[in-house]
DNA sequence: CACTATTTTTAGGTACACCTAATCCTATAA
DNA sequence: TTATAGGATTAGGTGTACCTAAAAATAGTG
């Protein structure tokens, strides 16, 4: 038996198998889309694809990108949920903003220890999503699927609650949380323009927002009843 | 001007100023003692000393050993002080033992951003020593010297106060920790024994101790006045 | 002072993770 | 079906940080 689970791989390997998990979901990660969201070459991920798959954490065809293998998949997972957690101490426990918390995280997580990691979950009582609204996986690796689907594609009338909001882009952050529109919200849909997919909805307060159809995408929100 | 205060260097770097500050005090610590530190091999310290003078961080002549500037020392001191606060959070909020934070902190410290650590400054109300006993840099850099010596100096009747204990050893926090030597306690000075080194305390317990020389060098204290 | 033991340095090499430039596939569109 | 654009791979190179083995300098001892 290998010890894959056992040794802690570099803090590069883990970036690879968080960002094809990221971008291929189930499937397979193309090299190029993996390169642009570390913000490397494609050559240098060419390279470690394959050193991915000696090491048994991806399956990897030349051509055809990687797609993680259970390992693999347990791994990121693992870091997701480490990432998440430490996310959501940062902001309970030491103040942190909604846009900071991402940097930070992302540095910390490859440096604590799995005690570090169950001991902050206990500390925090095990919450179940991260304050960007994102799923936490649970220590055994976990991670039900996700039912919320983004705000350009709901329909005029609806109401709805914002599920979680994408983490990646620090301006898209401040905007949202200045404007209150963070995870647990309730919005009606006013317009959704087929034309240039800005969407219309209104806040509790009765506020209106327009939003462009990037800002539409990094919004995922579930239907929910009439209001009471 | 150059840029080493704001980038920050790598962790070997930090690695290496911190295991010179802890060898070498003031003074020049040589490649071997560093190397020993570091369970590195003294060729690698050479080459890393060229380095660290290249970078302005110390003043280094062969077969000299190397030593410290003011940007090296403020740079240990930033690290020391990372990694003293985040033992201290260690044991006061995520319950770890004596024994256990250290390696855990050695990770952490070079993960996290100044503004982390501040901020868990803040949290911890801004301490002035951490779990071991010892003093915590301030932000600003500085450290008061420290006014205790080692246990094996001490004599026979004197009454003392525990101020800090070494933390490099696992199994020696083990031993104090299970029988309550750590810092804050006081002790009486039974005997010092010049044959062997061994020197018997008693705690206020009227539990008395034989602690060989290794253990004595490894507690530091403070004379206090006479029992109240 | 000379010899020896210890320490330090040099020489040459490895692994990792990145890069650019050039070549090679693959899928699409004419 | 064949040309071509875009993506993927190979080839060759860089910097960091380590290693071992051999050579050189220093420090201690008779």
């Amino acid at each position: 038996m290998s010890d894959y689970a056992t040794a802690e791989p570099s803090s590069s390997v883990g970036d690879y198998l968080k960002a094809i998990w990221e971008v291929a979901g189930g499937g397979a990660a193309s090299t190029k889309d993996v390169a642009e969201r570390l913000s490397i070459s494609s050559a240098s991920v060419t390279g470690m694809f394959g050193r991915l798959q000696e090491m048994g954490l991806v399956r990897y065809e030349r051509y055809r990108g990687a797609s993680l293998t259970q390992h693999g998949l347990a791994e990121a997972l693992r870091l997701v949920r480490r990432h998440r957690l430490i996310e959501t101490f940062l902001m309970e426990h030491l103040g942190y903003s909604w846009q900071d918390v991402h940097a930070e995280a992302e540095r910390l997580e490859h440096a604590v220890s799995d005690e570090f990691t169950e001991r902050l979950a206990e500390l925090l009582e095990h919450p179940g999503r991260d304050p960007h609204g994102d799923l936490i996986p649970t220590a055994d690796g976990t991670l039900v699927p996700e039912s919320s689907s983004p705000l350009s594609e709901a329909e005029a009338g609806q109401r709805v609650r914002i599920v979680k909001v994408n983490d990646e882009s620090v301006s898209v952050l401040n905007y949202l949380g200045e404007r209150g529109l963070i995870p647990g919200h309730i919005l009606a849909v006013r317009e959704v323009r087929a034309l240039d997919g800005v969407v219309i909805v209104e806040d509790e307060g009765g506020e209106k927002h327009p939003l462009g159809e990037s800002l539409a995408r990094a919004i995922f929100v579930q239907p929910v009843s009439d209001p009471a």
